[in-house]
RNA sequence: CGGGGUGUAGCGCAGCCCGGUUAGCGCGCAUGCUUCGGGAGCAUGAGGCCGUGAGUUCAAAUCUCACCACCCCGACCA
């Protein structure tokens, strides 16, 4: 390509609000423009590398002989009717109507599709073991769409999905997806952690996410250095210390406006961890308390998963409750309320909890005598440095970025679509269904955030736009365009992908632009090295720079391709 | 939806508190000369319904109200 042909708009300058690095890197190196919130146009050399990247996707989803469908984004209301999730997935999906009035979506997935086809067409078990896949962009409308492209509204998901006779063969399928999905991302250049995760809005049995540690991430997931234990935030798990203080009888005490833990802990030197912390929310058909340690932080994905949807309660609601102010309440003495309490409070005695009093607060609080707890369960975030389950050494909390999810869905979908087959001995049965995705955009800004700095990139190899980059940095000196034209059709007619700055600016442009598209593989030619008969090569990804003479540097440079590519 | 913030030239921002000439600055863009190994210098020039709508006022980018959009922090997902 030659660049002063090619359309490429970098910028100095981004907006104040796009913070995260590969938010601003795209922007300034030309590759994405915003349109709404959480909707983004790919440029040219933005596209370069979601091709690379669905086709990446491609080569190992095709070797584990998944077949490629491309299916409609647009989508009619009936079929999600019948899975029931034209309900569940409420504001999250774009709902429309054609000009008869008929509903229709955007689709945020595929499994009702994907499942009406096999419904349609799969009868027998001789028919199975099939799996599918597609690159096809999702529509969701995001609550809150952010940080450039890691999480938008209308993105590319490759989504697949396997279809079995019986739980081996899925276990199977769902073996051969998660081999190719570190092999994908290990092309990618991105390092990931398996992790294990709830199955939230799609439903069914076991699922993994793929996560890339990154500060931009918005999960939280939890790992051992140790052992390898690794989890969703949402579901992990750990072994905080419990605490018990004196036993004693339950006493009520004067608080004056000692509302928060830290005031209570202070007023009445008492450590944190020996407050129980009590969080009101409101569920569908009921009120629950849930308790935690003063020092926990009560996770609401794991609180859903004990009580169902929720929210937390409104201060009149708490109130009407408790007859008290938050800050005050407990489930001490209060009947017709569902209490969950967090496993590291089972059996503890001699806490502090609220009174359900203004300005007083219980202490000599034994759980299990004074409250009628429903169930212990898992409830608080898990925080660094708390024992692991398993081997009981510190655990570490970090962010990470979601890039792959894969699930065993079991027949959930086949029952309720009707997707079932005859099995050997003529007895109809649902197929066992797996799923799969992974987010194309996603990849591209992990791998940025991987590789960047304040002003630069450097792609990995597999998906970088242009593998090498030639520079003749003075285009009116004849023997420097020379070279560089030379060795510009070269390389393309090797087939290697090869950006040509052919423009005339100065060196200090063409080195900041270069520096933001990010090839792994400068060569540079100027008159200074040239008077010498050398040329400069740069490997990016290895910080390196070598003097090359002019009659090397093509076998030099398809020498470097070759070992790389 | 809750909390915080922003909307002024293609891009990044100042001006707004405390209303008052022709609305500024930097980048970019156009033309010319000089420069040429890490976003050059000088000169000239083009480019604005000051987010939208009401209101207050002799007078509104500036004050008031409403709306819209976008960003950031919290609950959802690839």
């Amino acid at each position: 390509m030659r660049l002063s042909k090619y359309f490429v708009p970098t910028r100095k300058e981004v907006p104040a609000e796009a913070e995260t690095p590969s938010h601003r890197l795209m922007l300034r190196a030309g590759m994405i423009r915003q349109h709404a919130a959480g909707v983004y146009s790919i440029l040219p050399l933005g596209w370069k590398v979601i091709t690379n990247i669905m086709n990446l996707v491609r080569e190992e989803m095709d070797a584990i002989g998944c077949f490629e469908f491309f299916l409609p984004a647009l989508s009619p209301s009936e079929l999600w009717v019948k899975s029931g999730r034209w309900e569940t997935f409420g504001d999250d999906m774009f709902r429309l109507r054609d000009r008869k009035g008929r509903e229709m979506c955007l689709a945020p997935t595929h499994e009702e599709v994907f499942t009406e086809i096999a419904a349609n067409h799969i009868q027998s078990y001789r028919d199975l073991p099939q799996m599918w896949y597609q690159i096809q962009t999702k529509f969701r409308d995001e609550v809150r769409p952010r940080s450039g492209v890691l999480r938008i509204r209308q993105f590319l998901m490759k989504d697949a999905y396997s279809f079995d006779c019986d739980a081996a063969g899925l276990d199977e399928n769902y073996r051969l997806q998660r081999e190719a999905y570190l092999k994908i991302f290990q092309r990618a250049g991105l390092e990931v952690k398996i992790v294990r995760a709830s199955s939230g809005a799609m439903g069914g049995g076991d699922c993994e996410e793929f996560m890339v540690l990154s500060d931009s991430g918005d999960d939280e997931i939890v790992n051992c250095p140790s052992c390898g234990y690794a989890a969703n935030q949402e579901v992990a798990e750990s072994c905080a210390e419990k605490v018990s203080g004196p036993k004693g009888d339950l006493k009520k005490v004067h608080t004056p406006g000692k509302r928060t833990i830290e005031e209570v802990s202070g007023f009445l030197e008492v450590e944190p961890s020996k407050l129980v912390k009590s969080l009101v929310y409101i569920g569908n058909d009921s009120k629950v308390f849930a308790l935690v340690r003063g020092d926990h932080q009560v996770d609401e994905g794991k609180l859903e998963a004990a009580v169902g949807e929720c929210r937390p309660a409104e201060p009149h609601e708490v109130k009407e409750l408790t007859g008290a102010k938050i800050g005050f309440v407990s489930p001490v003495g209060i009947d017709n309320v569902t209490v969950i309490a967090d496993t590291v409070l089972e059996g503890a005695t001699g806490l502090v909890a609220g009174a359900n009093e203004d300005d007083y607060h219980f202490t000599g609080v034994d759980i299990e005598r004074d409250i009628n707890i429903d169930r212990f369960t898992s409830l608080r975030a898990v925080q660094s440095g708390e024992p692991c389950i398993q081997c009981q050494k510190p655990l570490k909390v970090s962010r990470a970025i979601e890039v792959g999810h894969i699930f065993k869905l079991g027949t959930r979908y086949a029952e309720a679509l009707g997707a079932y087959f005859l099995d050997e001995n003529g007895i109809s049965k649902p197929i066992i269904m797996g799923s799969y995705g992974i987010g194309i955009e996603r990849i591209m800004a992990c791998a940025i955030e991987t590789y960047c700095d304040d002003t630069s990139m450097v792609w990995p190899w597999e998906i970088t736009p242009f593998l090498v980059e030639i520079i003749p940095l003075n285009v009116t000196h004849v023997q420097s365009v020379e070279i560089a034209e030379d060795l510009y059709e070269t390389l393309r007619q090797k087939g290697i992908p090869v950006l040509l700055d052919d423009r005339n600016d100065r060196a200090g442009v063409k080195f900041k632009d270069a520096d933001l598209f990010g090839s792994p593989v400068y060569v540079v030619i100027g008159e200074r090295n040239l008077k010498e008969g050398m040329v400069e090569l740069r490997l990016r990804d290895r910080n390196e720079i070598e003097k090359v003479s002019v009659a090397d540097i093509t076998s030099r440079v398809l020498n470097v391709c070759e070992k790389n590519g």
